[in-house]
RNA sequence: GCGGGAGUCGCCCAGCCUGGUCAACGGCGUAGGGCUUAGGACCCUAUCUUUUAGGAGUUCGUGGGUUCAAAUCCCACCUCCCGCACCA
């Protein structure tokens, strides 16, 4: 069947622009629905992967709007941030690899590049291009409620809500470290660096050992070694600098002493030393007054710390094997002799190490490698010096054995700390040297050098005065969680995450310096963050349509325009006087913005990527709890989703394995991508997207279309058939229909029902493969039985394909109004879903009738068994006799199923139950048989043990002998098919096959 | 470390919430058959072991437990993946 999906789509997209089928307006007889997404950020044009997220929002959307529900599902453009700002310096430094991904991958011809230099521009473009996407994704958006995070109006809200939460006392100030470059005077995080490298940084105590009233700190990790310490650590090759640090006299590395001015330091240089002239003096330990000697080393480096680095020989591998080189060195350096001297202190205890641990940590690193190592092997542990990398092993295992194992010696060197764990001692240390003055600390990149993007080094600053939301405060995480508690979240299983971002997130800063977005009201050298100004926008869409059509004018849109339209405060002081004596905005506007804004909040749904659970959706939350009067307006739901793997790998730049959205569809169709998308993974898992799924899903919907024009084809234009179906009153009287057909009807609404409960819980794979393969295989089977028939039982298909396609219409939007066109079910331009009962299939519980279903299983079973018997023997059948147990055999199967569903399962139980009723004495005489029954009816289900528990009327000879010969004769050729019960007297058994009947389970002889 | 998630029949992936319809959906691969000038596409059948009577055996990371019944519930363990911030 060959489709013209881009006729079909486009047919589509027109109709339903023209009709303004998804423009939701207040509606008091309907039931709202809310349905939101996050918004894109415009830096790059949309892939499959961003397609997931949108495409499930808008089956939902769909799918509500078939369940008679007013859907609002809006879409906004996120400007705000970094990156297009990063971008456009990038294309004005004409940076190569940024402008090949333009043109390459992404598509953008020459003239548009070259105003990307504007940041705005960029923007613009990848909005367009994003929109456009969506458009031929079929998306259900209402467009008239667009906008972007720079429009001047959005800015008057983000103002609003800003000051709002400061009067609240929820924005707070106070300073932060961050990455740093100092070049661009700008924050830098992963997206900023060159490698997208994210800056850590690490603190160091810098504990403050003199001389000659100098401080000479030595910065560590580790504060609890300080009892350990032998010895200090310089370069002596190195010049170190004398400074004025806060007052105070220092000696550090020129590195140190530039990174201390970011650390909201006053630093200013006196002079310079060199490391040869500290090596040899005797330096100060501050808590004993005790004196150690300075001491030269090769592995100390001036950018790391200060320069200066304590010995600790015990506990450090590499100034233990420092000061072995030095002991041992043959020219006799400075300071050899005084190595000699020193012993290791050991001052941490571990089941592993004995006294020196450093040492074994050394022996344990290098053993075994010594041989075909390059260079001269030196020492029993093969370790080559101080230079080793296999050190950093060393250390590294080390430090982790004794930070998690360790136990601090009990010692007096270690005093009050004697028996504390490593790990708790390290903080009390730190603590205590601080309070006695004898420590400061100093930030410092972890995993440096890391560049900006401009090339500059980073290095950490301290920002002062930056604005923070003030997240960590208790009683607003308790209205969190209560809003939480009270939410659907889809899946559930992320539910915990979100508890525990809730009580771990603190402090955050709101303001930037840089970017694009909204200023800071009280402050205009600051930018509102942009995950900041991204948590109730939801709210904005019901003022954007009125923004948008000229209604409302940004300079309209004051303080207490937003106080009253989205708080209520109408009798406020304030706001009465506003609106009597300010603002030139008529009453029943403002009364219409209000109305429509409860009408349609709070949002039922908001739909993102499981990446932004610990920021964005959070926040959402607590911003909602902070702005919004309790519950009233508080968000109800969460939908989150994984992400798009593309042929089981990342989808990333680098490997190239990206596919354009846009470009997905025209290859493909639109219909076709959202298929894939939704059944490849079930909400949380990553979707793995792959070509081959895509051509199955192409294939599937091609045929189902075949079908319905087939129907068409066969049946007619269809009118007066029932287009959707399911319970209506206007059927024919089932009692009528023949037995496949009644099978048909229940089966269908039995399945239809369940897709119903998978869509309510959000499990739209689950819906999907019952709408393609359940329905396949209810037809399947349906198709067997009527060809047996010699009917056609096309009225019964064209009604189960209106309800298939009818639930299909939320994933396939497009190319099932063309089915349904075939089928004879009209679009309705109202209401965009099916005439003839109108949106989705309803189903009544009493309209399955289980005992139907029962019937065609026991068809089904049979003929099963008859193949595997012909399979088994190779037999070819000529005559098939099937026979059905007898009246006796029946009364005590019912005996046995009532004494299971009273609890009696063991044999003797049900042996004692049976023979308590008269009725069943026969039971005595055929114990195997009970057996065999009791096994068969433990192994139902609950819901069929009451099943046959209710049927009693059911014949199973009667159903058999009218439904099976003419079908066993089609599927297996044989000539005659008989169907007898056990006791007809009448009956042809030569092999005594019949004795084995049982209920449900009749027994079969093939010759 | 803190928090979250996952381990299923060659591969990918469902089933677990609500125990029985589970030798376990669907797709890919493989084998046989059909269709076709051929190739592709498509359709049918098979695909844990065993079995010439519809049966039996052994499976769902490992080891225990609960139950008439466990892939599914409980406990312990092993392995893998993701997030941990001022960034969209």
């Amino acid at each position: 069947m060959d489709v013209d999906w881009g006729a079909i789509e486009s047919d589509c997209r027109r109709r339903w622009a023209d009709s303004g089928l998804f423009e939701a307006e207040p509606d008091n007889g309907r039931p709202k629905r809310f349905i939101t997404v996050a918004y894109p950020y415009p830096n790059s044009p949309q892939h499959i992967g961003h397609g997931r997220t949108y495409t499930i929002a808008d089956v939902h959307a769909r799918f509500r709007r078939l369940r008679g529900e007013n859907v609002l599902f809006p879409m906004g453009f996120h400007y705000t941030g970094t990156p297009i700002l990063g971008m456009a310096k990038r294309v004005a430094a004409g940076d190569k690899e940024l402008m090949e991904n333009l043109r390459v991958l992404y598509g953008v011809p020459e003239d548009e590049i070259a105003g990307f230099t504007d940041p705005i521009n960029i923007a613009r473009y990848f909005h367009q291009e994003i929109k456009s996407g969506m458009i031929e994704m079929g998306y259900s958006i209402d467009w008239r409620r667009e906008f972007t995070t720079i429009d001047p109006a959005y800015s008057k809200f983000i103002e609003w809500q800003i000051n709002t939460l400061r009067e609240k006392g929820l924005i707070i100030r106070g300073s932060h470290p961050v990455g740093w470059c100092p070049e661009d005077q700008n924050p830098v995080s992963q997206h900023d660096t060159l490698g997208d490298v994210e800056p850590e940084f690490t603190e160091y105590v810098m504990i403050k050992f003199l001389i000659d009233g100098y401080i000479v700190p030595a910065a560590t990790l580790r504060p609890e070694t300080l009892f350990g310490v032998t010895n200090l650590w310089v370069d002596q090759n190195l010049t170190y600098v004398r400074v004025l640090v806060d007052g105070q006299k220092w000696i550090v590395s020129r590195e140190c002493a530039r990174k201390l001015e970011f650390l909201e330091r006053t630093v200013s240089y006196e002079g310079e030393i060199t490391g040869a002239d500290l090596v040899g003096r005797a330096a100060i330990m501050p808590h004993t007054g005790g004196e150690i000697p300075i001491l030269p080393a090769e592995f100390v480096q001036s950018s790391t710390g200060t320069g200066i680095v304590m010995s600790v020989p015990a506990h450090a591998p590499y100034d233990w094997q420092a000061l072995r080189d030095l002991a041992d060195s043959i020219d006799g350096r400075p300071g050899s002799a005084a190595a000699s001297d020193i012993h290791p202190i050991c001052i941490i205890e571990t089941n592993t190490y004995g006294r020196v641990p450093a040492e074994d940590a050394i022996v344990a690193a290098t053993a075994g490698q010594a041989e075909g190592e390059e260079g001269e092997v030196k020492g029993e542990g093969g370790c080559t010096g101080q230079n080793d990398p296999r050190l950093e092993d060393a250390t590294k295992q080390l430090y982790a054995k004794e930070f998690y194992e360790g136990v601090m010696a009990d010692d007096v060197a270690t005093g009050k700390f004697a028996g504390l764990a490593v790990r708790q001692a390290k903080e009390d240390v730190r603590a205590w040297l601080a309070d006695e003055g004898h420590a400061e600390t100093l930030l410092e990149i972890l995993d440096g050098p890391v560049r900006c993007r401009c090339g500059a080094e980073c290095v950490v600053k301290i920002l002062s005065d930056q604005w923070f939301l003030n997240y960590g405060d208790s009683r607003w995480k308790e209205s969190a969680h209560r809003c939480l508690d009270d939410m659907s979240i889809l899946p559930n299983e992320i539910r915990q995450e979100f508890n525990h971002v809730i009580d771990w997130l603190h402090e955050r800063a709101c303001a930037r310096q840089h970017g694009l977005g909204t200023k800071l009201p009280w402050d205009q050298d600051w930018i509102v963050e942009s995950l900041s100004d991204s948590v109730i926008y939801m709210a904005y869409y019901v003022i954007a349509k009125f923004v948008n059509d000229g209604t409302i004018r940004p300079e309209q849109m004051t303080r207490e325009f937003f106080d009253y339209v989205l708080l209520g405060m109408w009798d406020d002081p304030d706001v009465k006087k506003w609106r009597e004596t300010t603002t030139d905005i008529p009453q029943d506007v403002l009364r219409a913005v209000r109305d429509e804004f409860c009408y349609f909040y709070p949002v039922d749904y908001r739909h993102s990527g499981r990446d932004l659970v610990p920021n964005h959706l959070t926040f959402f939350i607590l911003n909602h709890v902070a702005m919004f009067a309790e519950r009233l307006h508080w968000p109800r739901g969460i939908v989150v989703n994984g992400s798009v793997l593309m042929d089981g790998s990342k989808m990333s730049k680098s490997m190239g394995n990206i596919i354009p959205l846009r470009q997905a569809i025209r290859e493909y169709g639109a219909d076709t991508i959202r298929l894939a998308i939704i059944t490849s993974a079930e909400l949380l898992q990553d979707a793995d997207f792959n070509m081959e799924s895509v051509h199955g899903m192409r294939a599937k919907l091609e045929a189902l279309y075949g079908e319905c024009i087939a129907l068409r084809d066969t049946y007619g234009d269809g009118a007066g058939g029932d287009g959707t179906a399911g319970g209506g009153g206007e059927e024919p009287a089932e009692t009528v229909l023949p037995a496949e057909d009644l099978w048909l009807l229940s089966k269908m609404r039995q399945t239809t029902l369940r897709v119903g409960e998978s869509m309510e819980r959000m499990r739209m794979r689950e819906a999907l493969h019952l709408i393609l393969f359940e329905f396949e295989s209810m037809i399947g089977w349906y198709t067997k039985r009527t060809a047996a028939k010699g009917s056609d039982g096309e009225g019964m298909r064209r009604r189960v394909a209106a309800t298939r396609v009818t639930m299909l219409q939320p994933f396939a939007p497009h190319i099932t109004e063309s089915m349904l066109a075939a089928l004879g079910c009209e679009s309705d331009s109202e209401v965009g879903v099916v005439v003839g009962g109108g949106g989705w299939p309803d189903v009544a519980d009493d309209s399955i009738d289980t005992s139907v279903l029962q019937a065609e299983d026991l068809l089904r079973d049979t003929m099963d068994d008859i193949a595997s018997i012909l399979k088994v023997t190779g037999i070819k059948p000529n005559r098939i006799m099937v026979y059905v147990a007898g009246p006796q055999k029946m009364t005590v199967y019912r005996g046995v199923l009532n004494c299971v569903l009273e609890e009696k399962r063991s044999m003797g139980d049900v042996m004692k139950g049976l023979l308590a009723d008269p009725a069943m004495s026969g039971a005595k005489r055929m114990p195997d048989f009970v057996q065999k029954a009791l096994r068969d009816i433990l192994s139902y289900t609950l819901d069929t043990r009451n099943a046959r528990s209710r049927s009693t009327k059911f014949d199973e000879a009667e159903f058999l002998a009218s439904e099976l010969p003419e079908l066993a004769s089609a599927e297996f050729g044989a000539a005659e098919v008989a169907v007898y019960t056990e006791s007809d007297p009448e009956i042809y058994d030569p092999k005594g096959k019949a004795r084995h009947a049982r209920p449900f389970k009749p027994a079969i002889l093939i010759e």
